[in-house]
DNA sequence: CTACTACCTTCGAGCAACACGAAGTCAAGG
DNA sequence: CCTTGACTTCGTGTTGCTCGAAGGTAGTAG
């Protein structure tokens, strides 16, 4: 059984988030302490890791808590689920290959202010002389 | 030279964000036609991509001004602007990260689903019984 | 010339998802 | 007993859009 600042570190969410979250709903089973403190059991734990995920994945809170609730109503609701998590899966596709490319993007940029500060190409680096591909990277205009 | 309209498209904003962006100064270099209108050459792209990127990865719009400022004083402040970017270089790497986790996690589930609907394991699936390996996730609690 | 369409503009209000702080409760330790 | 610390609720503040109103301009069709 864990407390709200517990699971706030093991899921790397805050606190508020973690109090924001149960308060709306998206934790159904969640139980408390005789002070009323919230309590996680490893089933909290995971509506509330599946909570994250869905919420990064682009859902709003109000769609999770749906999503819950047609949970809750049983297997009847599953080709509905299906259809959410489907294009919740494609959302979180999409957005791996962005934070490649913004990945790619942000190591370049170190590189090149690197080469900079080494003396090695003069400043084109100011967000105005970015460009989307190496080649003009590589041909300052200032 | 490209209108709001065009330039959201091609960088995948919508219009009100780029107007917002324009408007809080993230795109010094931005000229504007003879009925007002914004107008986007090259350089101003490269400005606005560049704030989407250094956004997507963390930053504040404020933190992204400061940062846009500090290009246009010059090269005294390169080696303060390698420490932004590097700082966000490694936020950008983690997010690659989790989006990973957060992809597999997702087309797990999906998978996971297409099963129960084909018969092969039973409705473990609502989030309370989702859990971070399958090992769990394919051991039914309930 | 007018009317309609399709852009663009500014401005101000609204909104989601927290973030924060106040004010209070409770249990344990010195 | 009193402080420390972690918890609670509640209400306001902030960020980053998001939307819509109200209006200007340019082109085309009748």
């Amino acid at each position: 059984m864990y407390t709200v600042k517990e699971v706030a570190k093991l899921l790397d969410l805050t606190e508020h988030t973690v109090r924001y979250y149960t308060d709306k709903g998206l934790v159904p089973s969640l139980q408390r302490d005789k002070n009323n403190n919230r309590l996680f059991d490893q089933q909290s734990m995971n509506w509330l890791r599946g909570a994250k995920h869905l919420k990064q994945s682009g859902m709003s809170v109000e769609a999770i808590k749906t999503y819950v609730d047609l949970c809750l109503e049983g297997e009847s609701t599953i080709p509905q689920r299906y259809e959410i998590l489907l294009e919740q899966r494609d959302k979180a596709l999409a957005q791996l290959e962005e934070a490649k490319q913004r990945a790619e993007f942000m190591v370049n940029k170190v590189d090149h202010y690197r080469d900079i500060m080494n003396k090695v190409v003069p400043d084109n680096m100011n967000p105005g002389n970015w460009s989307k591909n190496e080649i003009q990277d590589k041909a300052p205009l200032s």
